[in-house]
DNA sequence: CTCGACTCCTGTTAGC
DNA sequence: TGCTAACAGGAGTCGA
């Protein structure tokens, strides 16, 4: 599913749109508009207008505009982008591989005749104009130490759900999760506050190289854990059945022999 | 402020 | 074979 990982691929690819005069734009899926964004104020902010630069914070992918207000883009867990009929990324963990013209919930057409498209089967993505950027925590990507201390490592909340409180940090889905606490020995229901110096030490210098990692290998579907994350799994470092449980709301695959740090 | 529970969406898949 | 129900999770809302 999309992440910030997902994310940042899709802003690659949107940064072949900057610069090209926007004709006409396709916001007909009045759900798909989000934070009291309307198709009507879409198409009146964007047409005739060009794209500047293509950020990201997390899972928020901005494009800026020459004039008028920011576009934002969510994907929600299905959401991809599409620039001149090319996705970046063709498998999602999921979604559907499918190419289905008819899951494009939002498009801008340029005048060369290309496109900026989102396609997203469950439509648990959106867009918005303005988007609330400082809503989110710092990104995953170039969080420091010290924040992740400030804000993350504390207090009695399974670590596992302090991690996707994009709030706080921002960018980490249940994947990223995953696989960083695995890979870390840190065990998903630790209260966030328990986990030591070294334990935190572990966990950035795990969560830089799953990033790294993600971003080379094409996906935050493409850990090492990833395999195993399925009832009856087992642990691919030493071969014990992995736990499930539903921590933070969401699907959790942890190893009970070394994930143990916090307990 | 914090935090768990609930809700939204719909393609896929397991199971009868 | 064909149908139904469970499942997936990002994100917003609500209430204790």
């Amino acid at each position: 599913m999309p992440e910030g990982v997902e994310i940042e691929i899709y802003r690659l690819a949107a940064e072949r749109a900057l610069g090209r005069v926007i004709a006409t734009v396709d916001a007909n899926d009045g759900w798909f508009c989000k934070d009291g964004t309307t198709p009507e104020a879409l198409v009146a902010a964007l047409s005739g207008a060009t794209f500047t630069s293509a950020r990201r914070r997390g899972k928020l992918l901005v494009l800026d505009v020459d004039h008028g207000p920011r576009l934002g883009l969510r994907f929600g867990m299905t959401g991809r982008t599409i620039v001149d009929d090319a996705a970046p990324i063709d498998s999602l963990e999921y979604s559907s591989d499918r190419n289905d013209p008819a899951w494009d919930r939002f498009a801008v057409l340029f005048d060369d005749g290309g496109s900026l498209r989102i396609r997203d089967p469950r439509r648990l993505g959106g867009v918005s104009l303005d988007p609330d950027e400082e809503a989110l925590g710092m990104d995953a990507f170039s969080v420091t130490a010290k924040e992740l201390d400030r804000r993350v490592f504390v207090g009695e909340v399974a670590i596992k759900g302090r991690l996707l409180d994009q709030a706080r940090v921002a960018g980490i889905g249940n994947l990223i999760a995953d696989e960083v606490l695995w890979r870390a020995g840190i065990d998903p229901a630790a209260p966030a506050g328990s986990i030591d110096a070294k334990g935190r030490r572990r966990f950035r210098s795990h969560l830089q190289t799953v990033l790294a990692d993600f971003m080379r290998d094409g996906g935050s579907h493409t850990g090492r854990l990833q395999p195993a994350r399925e009832r009856g799994g087992t642990c691919p470092k030493d071969g014990t059945p992995l736990e499930r449980r539903t921590i933070g709301g969401r699907t959790t695959f942890s190893c009970p022999l070394h994930q143990r740090s916090g307990r």
